[in-house]
DNA sequence: TAATTATGTCATTCG
DNA sequence: ACCGAATGACATAAT
């Protein structure tokens, strides 16, 4: 009966009868003869007479005495749960963040966690007729009025496009219920666009993580994180979710006027004993429709927080909460790891595990392949779990270098081990190049990166990151800076270590690290000088071309200059030798007589006879 | 997706 | 013989 328990319907959805509103109900139930029961009983006005509506006087009564012990029940049952509300603050999230049923209610049959199609096939048994009825209002409810129910069900009109949780309620039945109205997945689809631009804004990002720190240690959410929906295509309204949810506690942090909106209009409509009561039930509602989506959309910091699931584009948005929580938490480091997989968390995927940002810092790559295999724990395997990827991922942070670190230093003992031993540098550095990469793979092949946070990732890679050495000085706790380290000179060097007392496989690492850094400067030089040999002697090559070239036209010019003098030569050889005359006056033949030049200088004229006649004695 | 480039690392040689 | 620099060769990530 949806009219039994007047404490559930003191809140949203009072005003709209929905037994009265939607034939389907009545002949859904079953109870429609109860509800003329109940109708005839209060008002008694109604001036016909019972008959009129039983089928017999007998089978009412039955049912009338059956409807009182269910009143009385309820009334029972929403005492406690008025109590419980008043109780704490703390155990309503506890409840909401959980989504489980109430604990303590023993009465009470199924709320929460009863499967949607229990409350929708309308085959309403006497016992979950009463317990579910509620339900089964909200979601007549929606169905009647999909979204303007719920919207204009608050008394202070929201703008959509600024009040997220309350319109993604519906955004989130449109992908259940067909018959919603198209503008309303439009305004959806907007609002997501609209949440991926906001979330791209780190500080935004920094915000919200500083909100999620703060509910980190809730204690329960197994049930919320063990869901494998991360590639939800919801999951724009995480965050959205997220602010409603913790606008309730921390009002101060986040300033977008939305934050509240929902929250406000609950409360304007519903007492605030109720309030997370409602919020209980709209879940129920909705869990008819996309029941993880909507798990997401009130939990998301939780499932970002605890179970390490976080949408990989948004893990350098968790390693600021893991790392605060490292800080704030009585939690030890090995905690971590248990708690990630011991309670419900097991189920992640595996390409997610990897996805986890310092998973294999100790978290939950190491952690678990510890106590299998120690000697992979050792430096063998990537030198405690550092990697590429991992730095990739470590760095993926802005500006939380620091909260990197911490969480290294953090987990660094417990990733020691006891088992822990001494690596031989040799031995480290070829075992830990053959473990490493393969370790790493799936977790760079894994990635789930959301649109929003491609500009991030893109930003990340230009971060400057730390390097494998400064990890593994982290892990294993170095008392050195790496820089010290490898640009000490010998002596400084040597008296540094002297004065520290480092076990063997420190001492392997710091050799490592200062020769590692050592041969690193020298490769760069090795190839500064190499490019600088390069480009000089393309130079070279250069200067020489040129130098070629001129050669070349000078070699041009001198041949035609040759070729001119010769010319003018011969003319001037024609010339005088036409002006020479023989004592009878007449000019020299040229085929007999030539002019020859001395050695002084002076010009004979040689009779080419005599030199014919030399040829031919010769001959 | 293949090609190219940049960088780190190891092994070896050189001074 | 030892040490550090130099460098070729290779692997991997980034472009």
């Amino acid at each position: 009966m949806c009219s039994t328990t007047p404490a559930e319907h003191s809140g949203l959805f009072w005003e709209i009868p929905p037994q009265l509103t939607n034939p389907f109900f009545l002949v859904s139930c079953g109870q429609d003869m109860d509800l003329i029961d109940i109708l005839w009983r209060q008002d008694i006005d109604l001036g016909a007479e019972r008959e009129v509506f039983d089928y017999s006087h007998r089978q009412k009564e039955n049912e009338l005495q059956r409807q009182r012990e269910l009143e009385e029940e309820k009334r029972q049952q929403l005492l406690r749960e008025q109590e419980k509300a008043l109780l704490a603050q703390l155990q309503l999230d506890e409840e909401t963040g959980e989504f489980v049923p109430r604990p303590a209610s023993g009465a009470e049959p199924q709320t929460s966690t009863t499967p949607p199609e229990v409350t929708q096939n309308g085959l309403f048994t006497e016992e979950d007729g009463n317990a579910l009825s509620f339900d089964e209002c909200m979601q007549l409810l929606a169905e009647t009025f999909p979204l303007v129910e719920a919207i204009e069900a608050t008394p202070p009109p929201v703008e959509p496009s600024v009040s997220p949780p309350a319109s993604s309620v519906p955004a989130l039945m449109a992908a259940h219920q067909p018959p919603l109205p198209v503008a309303v997945e439009k305004t959806s689809q907007d609002l997501e666009q609209a949440w991926m631009e906001l979330l791209s804004i780190p500080e935004l990002q920094q915000c919200l993580n500083v909100q999620m720190a703060a509910d980190v240690l809730e204690p329960s959410f197994s049930a919320v994180s063990a869901r494998p929906e991360l590639q939800d295509p919801n999951y724009n309204f995480y965050m959205p979710a997220l602010t409603d949810m913790e606008a309730t506690t921390a009002d101060t942090v986040c300033p977008s006027g939305y934050l509240g909106t929902f929250e406000g209009t609950l409360s304007n409509t519903i007492p605030p004993d109720n309030l997370n009561q409602m919020t209980l039930k709209a879940l129920d509602l909705n869990t008819n429709f996309n029941a993880d989506s909507f798990c997401d959309m009130f939990y998301p910091g939780l499932m970002n927080k605890v179970d390490g699931n976080a949408p990989p584009a948004n893990s350098g948005i968790t390693d600021l909460p893991l790392a605060e929580l490292q800080n704030t938490s009585p939690l030890k480091p090995m905690d971590i790891p248990k708690f990630a997989l011991g309670e419900g968390f097991e189920s992640r995927k595996p390409e997610v595990n990897g996805e986890f940002p310092d998973s294999d810092s100790g978290l939950s790559l190491d952690a678990s392949p510890n106590a299998s295999s120690p000697e992979k724990s050792i430096s063998g395997d990537g030198s405690f779990g550092y990697s590429d990827s991992d730095m990739e991922e470590m760095d993926s942070n802005p500006g939380s270098v620091d909260a990197e670190s911490d969480f290294t230093d953090m987990f660094s003992p417990s990733f020691l081990g006891d088992g822990y031993q001494a690596p031989s540098s040799v031995g480290s550095q070829s075992q830990e190049a053959k473990v490493r990469h393969p370790k790493t793979e799936p977790a760079e092949g894994g990635g789930h990166d959301k649109p929003p946070f491609t500009k991030d990732k893109h930003k990340r890679r230009a971060e400057t990151r730390l390097s494998r050495d400064e990890q593994r000085a982290k892990a294993l706790q170095i008392p050195f800076t790496v820089d010290m380290i490898i640009n000490l000179p010998v002596d400084d060097f040597n008296e540094m270590m002297s004065k520290q007392q480092l076990n063997e496989a420190q001492l392997a690492l710091v050799r490592d690290i200062r020769r590692r850094g050592k041969n690193k400067v020298a490769a760069q030089n090795c190839r500064k000088r190499k490019m600088e040999n390069i480009v000089g002697l393309e130079y070279e090559l250069d200067s020489l071309k040129e130098e070629r070239e001129r050669l070349l036209k000078e070699r041009t010019e001198t041949g035609s200059s040759l070729r001119e003098m010769k010319q003018q030569l011969n003319s001037l050889y024609l010339e005088v030798f036409g002006l020479l005359r023989d004592e009878d006056g007449k000019p020299y033949s040229p085929s007999e007589y030539s002019l020859q030049q001395t050695s002084d200088g002076s010009v004979f004229l040689v009779p080419r006879v005599k030199k014919t006649l030399i040829k031919s004695k010769g001959n």
